[in-house]
DNA sequence: ATAGTTTCTTGTCATAGGGCAAGAATTTTA
DNA sequence: TAAAATTCTTGCCCTATGACAAGAAACTAT
């Protein structure tokens, strides 16, 4: 087994004595994804998370017409969950697919509830992740609303570069809520302005 | 004190003995709120959270331009909080002001922990219903995107027509993600309909 | 009741972004 | 490396929604 160096560093703020560190980590098993490949799909149900070692994975919901609509993107050191999905074992909406090869580590929901009913500093820990994740998408959510599309790009690639730089365009224009083609227009202006 | 009926409603669902239940219950105080009331400020940190007994409350953003986006409403036996602020101490993004007179029921952060950490119900009651608030705000996120203004208006009546009936339409606006003006041509238009 | 305030509607005009389609560029696969 | 598939750009035209402003309607408070 590999030097599980990522949770060392996804867990360094959490407050952990070394002992439940190693516990924690002990729980985790590393996986591997390839390119184009579901790590879950709409009706299924989440058993398991993830802590994403490398490689890029992206969330979608499919909409009545059957357009893709991407929700999230999933990079190093970053929690991959479901969060609905994984504790009230509903089926998920949404689909969670590999852009690259990944590597990831992960743990099942039995392992998790141990941890957390156990360990003070794990549920304080988890709270807090979970806080993160609404944090962050109602910050989009209200960004989808008072910012214009060229300003929700320019904020993305100031947030994540390697992303943009990365993943085809069509994925990132329906994360910002426009389609490809506006998306396209969107860079030109703002190459034209440099 | 008054019979905390409503409490007893938002907890029938947690799994809890009695005895928890009313060792629950019993940290809670009534408070009551005047129509405009500010529960919270922007800039100011949660050291309560609130279910609602009875009356309207809304939250909102202020974005760059001075104009104000409504995030939430809360009505009858719902939870009020800030998530990121109680949790994390930090300053709250957003206001919370009192739409009618209303009445509801607090806990403080401290006996909050206190409960969290030794009631595991209680624990994963909590956890359940910050879920499901992130559950509901990426529904409302991916309507945002793959929905007409229409038909977020629509859904919003089937959900909570109370609402849109107690509730002037700017605030009900701007919470869709349109303008008073496009909401009131909306209106018009549904109207013509029947 | 009356004045003042807030809310809602409506008109005119402007604009961001969508729909569709063609072609160019790039990547993947055989 | 050639063919196929995918991704990205661009043009044309259209639609939903915004900005601003005026008036009507509905509350609110004296």
């Amino acid at each position: 087994m590999a030097e599980p160096h990522i949770l060392h560093k996804v867990f360094k703020n959490d407050n952990l004595s070394a002992e439940e560190l190693e516990t924690i980590v002990s729980r985790f098993t590393q996986v591997t994804f390839q390119k184009n490949e579901y790590i879950l799909r709409a009706g299924e149900i989440a058993h398991y998370y993830y802590f994403v070692e490398s490689g890029f994975i992206r969330s979608y919901a499919v909409d009545t017409d059957g357009n893709d609509i991407t929700t999230n993107f999933y990079a190093k050191a970053q929690i991959l969950i479901d969060w609905p999905s994984f504790f009230r074992k509903a089926p998920t909406k949404e689909f969670y697919q590999a852009l690259t090869n990944c590597v990831a580590w992960r743990l099942g929901f039995d392992e998790f509830q141990q941890l957390f009913h156990s360990i003070e500093s794990f549920r304080e820990g988890g709270r807090s992740r979970l806080v993160g994740s609404y944090f962050t998408l109602k910050r989009r959510s209200i960004a989808m609303i008072t910012d214009p599309a060229k300003e929700r790009y320019l904020q993305l690639v100031k947030e994540a570069p390697e992303l943009v730089q990365n993943v085809p365009l069509k994925h990132i224009a329906s994360y910002l809520g426009v389609t490809d083609t506006s998306l396209s227009r969107i860079r030109k202006e703002i190459a034209k302005e440099q």
